[in-house]
DNA sequence: CTTGGCACTGGACCGTGTCGAGTGCCAAGT
DNA sequence: ACTTGGCACTCGACACGGTCCAGTGCCAAG
């Protein structure tokens, strides 16, 4: 019974905080949500919760402040799924369906994520190793060079050009070809790259250097993993709200969108659904007054990668939450389509 | 004489001021520079250049700080070019020459010349307009779909997929593209679109629909403007550097960057090396206390697409011209090469 | 367990006074 | 015609002190 009032209240302080980027104090939180008891018995409440661990007052006569053992409670057993508007469902869905290939997905995402949550957007492209290869393709060039095309489930189209030191002949080019696909067509790129090392030896003593280097080159080519760890960041303005303490909100954002590898690891490991990491449980001390709400996205079932946004801990997790959800969701049902 | 005296003095201004990022006063700067008169009679000076323009005081009794037209003078008549370190050279080089592609090139570009200059680097992917066409491919994939190759001389490699309504026979590939390439080989994608058209009416009234889906594929990709306009940015922590005034400086430079078309704008028409646009120069307003410093670059004479360094106006000229010009050198030296 | 009352705390805000860098101007010197 | 030292003046930066007030903690009564 108390209990649960004691909760109601770090419900309404976190929810008064985020509005107003301010702390809350009791005075305050009687007069704008209906709790039915005085002041005098927030305070009471008040002292208790900052006694677990749950709030904090920044000086003696301020108000509460969550910390972020309180925003993990709030997100966990208080926030309840705040549902997208039809207007911004049908923004998302029209803006992205506008997309005419992978990588203007992603940038796509990017921006409509940005947008909806006024928040930096962090979208990774579509991991090579978790797709499957949907076609293959060896074209002979001028010269002795040789054009290698793959094409992923994801919907990506990788490229590259093959020096050789002999020029192969066209029955040679097909039949590797023929065999590529048949040992690895609908696998998942680690798994077709070590099909792809036990072909070589099926071929003759003569064929085996320009087999060898196509081969080569096309399994670096499915564990890339440059490509694999790329990410596409935007909606970098909305640093601008994180409020006045550059150094302390901002800076350490900026650094963080630098290294594409920092991204990676604060969007984290693939979990189905929406996830969040407040404060330093994004893993980074610097990051200590950011949150981070990432989901992984794929056609479903699948999970080609992640997507997500960073902010300030103050941030509206319901909403953010359900922005990133939506757009997880959208985009991978559109790769599954295209 | 006293001319000459005066902008000495504008010069060790804008040094100054650079360096330490205050507002220079009469007898700060007669103790750091050897000018061989009293601070009254550079009192005088100062007054001269504030009256022409040069320079303005924040208030009555503060030193001063250049004007737009100060910084404008300084760059075009007093500034000497500042040659870069071997050291700097070396890294330049070295950390360009480790690239694998095009999009490789293009992003240890902006990270070289952010770290070289400690600011936002911009850097424009190599252009298709202006670049020509080296090779172009068709494969027949299964079913009626055709896989469409292009690579141009700036070493990009455009790829699409066309859905046919028919299947094309071998021979028909195999006719199209010869005369796709005797007619477009070596020209520039413009140019090379317009013979494309013209190249339809040449065909068979029955193999029409087959061409003339290829031929739109591939014009469409030779003028694709949007490829055409990408940039990537880099060095975005360095804004930490540019001080204080959030609202002024930071969060315009941040705007900017949320849009391409801005970017792009902002590096400018090509011009043979780097130039400068200071504040309001840039032609937006929200920017005027930022400078742009960027170059074109490219194969020796040849220009594919823009490069350059966006930072706060009260930059050091001669060493970001030095680095932006280096890096333009470098990386038109390996596009040339790749 | 709740409530009103009350003393207390500590930051925010404001006005004042002092300090000093830097200016403009002038009269004297070369 | 310039240069120079001197001098009065200006204005921001900074420190000090006082007032104000939101908000707290605690207590005795309901």
């Amino acid at each position: 019974m108390i209990e649960d009032r004691r909760l109601n209240v770090l419900r309404a302080i976190v929810e008064d905080y985020v509005a107003t980027q301010e702390p809350v104090g009791s005075k305050a939180l009687v007069e704008r949500h209906r709790l039915g008891v005085s002041s005098a018995t927030i305070r009471n409440d008040m002292a208790a919760l900052e006694d677990e661990g749950y709030l904090s007052a920044p000086h003696t006569s301020a108000g509460r402040i969550p910390t972020d053992k309180g925003y993990r409670m709030f997100v966990d057993r208080l926030a309840e799924v705040k549902a997208l508007s039809v207007a911004e469902r049908r923004a998302i869905e029209t803006f992205l369906s506008g997309a005419i290939d992978v990588d203007d997905i992603v940038m796509r995402s990017v921006k409509i994520l940005a947008q909806l949550t006024n928040q930096v957007a962090i979208v990774q492209y579509p991991s090579l190793t978790r797709s499957t290869v949907r076609h293959v393709e060896l074209v002979g060039l001028e010269g002795s060079r040789v054009l290698v095309v793959v094409i992923t489930s994801s919907g990506r189209v990788e490229q590259r050009i093959v020096e050789l030191t002999q020029t192969p002949g066209e029955q040679l080019l097909g039949d590797l070809k023929s065999r590529i696909v048949r040992a690895t067509l609908g696998q998942r790129l680690p798994e077709a790259s070590l099909r792809l090392a036990e072909l070589i030896e099926t071929f003759e003593l003569d064929d085996r250097p320009v087999v060898s280097a196509i081969v080569t080159t096309l399994a670096n080519t499915f564990s890339n993993e440059r490509s694999d760890e790329r990410v596409a960041v935007g909606g970098t303005a909305n640093l601008a709200r994180f409020g006045a303490d550059f150094d302390t909100a901002i800076r350490p954002v900026l650094e963080a969108m630098e290294e594409q590898v920092v991204l990676l690891h604060l969007l984290g490991e693939a979990t189905s659904g929406p996830h969040v990491r407040i404060g330093r449980e994004t893993g980074r001390d610097d990051l200590s007054g950011t949150a981070v709400v990432a989901s992984n996205y794929g056609p479903d079932g699948e999970s080609f990668a992640q997507l997500g946004t960073m902010g300030p801990t103050r941030m509206d997790y319901p909403a953010t939450m359900a922005a990133v959800g939506a757009v997880a969701r959208y985009v991978g049902r559109i790769l599954a389509d295209g």
